[in-house]
DNA sequence: ACCTGAACACCGTTCAAGT
DNA sequence: ACCTGAACACCGTTCAAGT
């Protein structure tokens, strides 16, 4: 227990709540129940305490969230990075994305903070590392970074969606089951893949990614 | 007023809710005041009507944000379409984006539902047919309009954070800030960039788009 | 069929007070 | 300095009853 001498605290009152016991308890209830069960009530029953103690240790709810992600970023280990930069950031941003599936819950949080936890910052220094290698500029490199970053966020949002919709029983019908016969004359591509729309609608996302960072090197000064 | 033959309803109570009343009242309601402001005590009230009356007319509030979307997909005119397949796909998409960047709160909701709001369908449509046109095979074309999609999604989402975290005037300080001495060495590249971060972060869409775009067709079996 | 009132089971956060 | 209790100002939704 050598975490950074203590500092010698002794003003004020003894602590009763381990900021690290909130932050544990608030994790527990995501993981078991679902963002959604997380609130600043329940997680102060959990550690025994009440609602206001919280807001002693934390802002407000959006840190305890944020807190809450530090060191999701350690999960997987990292890959072994190949020699081309090419494949150095499909590696890196199929890493991001396998990364983030496992915690669907901090998309939302994420938006707020951008992922700057200092244990995902080794991903975006690769990939702009990596394009900028592949012959693109500094600036050039930034936007590429962040056009892969946000299309891997788009994907997992919708992936997450997919799989609520899946496993909600009553679920509302969408697109393939809307379309009129009057429709048919305006969409004919999408009447005729109405009936294998459902099976489509899946793609390899290492697939997707080497086409865009293909199309982005592809603007490489050469 | 002839939009299809009210069908000769007269069992049971007259209505004194008008269904189109209650979708004008909340988007009066989140076009004034953001998205958080809706909720059903209030659009009741600026119906004159209780809460509950609102659930015989929708389902529930995220049905009411769906149906408040609709119509939103005709707030742009439709672009002229050029002749390349490419080029289609890229104004297309363009288009997309520009439309949803003016209704930012839908992108809460369209997670749910996927654009399927049937005055949105022509632009999946179009980038379909237009991929296949380029030489894409119909489960690819579907998979690139997916792709294309996240991706505008995706931009959307940040863009409207950005913007959120430039109006708070006590946002929590994030990335180059947070660069301590010994990152230094892990991630030079971030170093490098810390101090022109902030002014790189804004891409035009339409170049990432187009890269993109050169990406996802250069997959065509040729 | 359409609408109401009361109630259930919650929220995040502020504020004044206690130790 | 740290924690508590009560309160404020809300939520979405269910349920039983009214017209």
């Amino acid at each position: 227990m050598t975490e950074g001498e203590k500092k010698r605290r002794t003003p004020g009152r003894p602590r009763r709540l381990d900021p690290g016991a909130i932050v544990a308890a608030a994790r527990r209830i995501i993981d078991e129940e679902g963002v959604d069960a997380l609130s600043m009530r329940r997680v102060a029953k959990e550690v025994g305490s009440t609602p206001m103690a919280l807001y002693h240790h934390v802002r407000d709810k959006d840190e305890l969230l944020l807190l809450t992600l530090a060191g999701a970023s350690n999960a997987l280990p990292r890959p072994p990075l190949p020699e081309s930069p090419r494949d150095r950031i499909i590696t890196v941003a199929a890493h991001m994305h396998a990364l983030l599936e496992r915690v669907p819950w901090v998309l939302k949080v994420l938006v707020r903070g951008d992922l700057t936890d200092r244990q995902a910052l080794w991903m975006a220094e690769s990939i702009i590392d990596s394009a900028i290698a592949g012959g693109l500029g500094e600036e050039q490199a930034v936007h590429a970074y962040r056009t892969i970053w946000h299309f891997v966020y788009g994907d997992l949002i919708f992936r997450a969606a997919r799989e609520r919709r899946a496993a909600d029983p009553d679920h509302r019908p969408s697109f393939p089951a809307t379309l009129t016969e009057e429709d048919a004359k305006e969409l004919p591509r999408l009447t005729a893949l109405a009936d294998r729309w459902e099976g489509m609608q899946r793609y390899d996302i290492v697939e997707q990614l080497t086409a865009v960072v293909d199309g982005l090197l592809s603007r490489a000064h050469r």
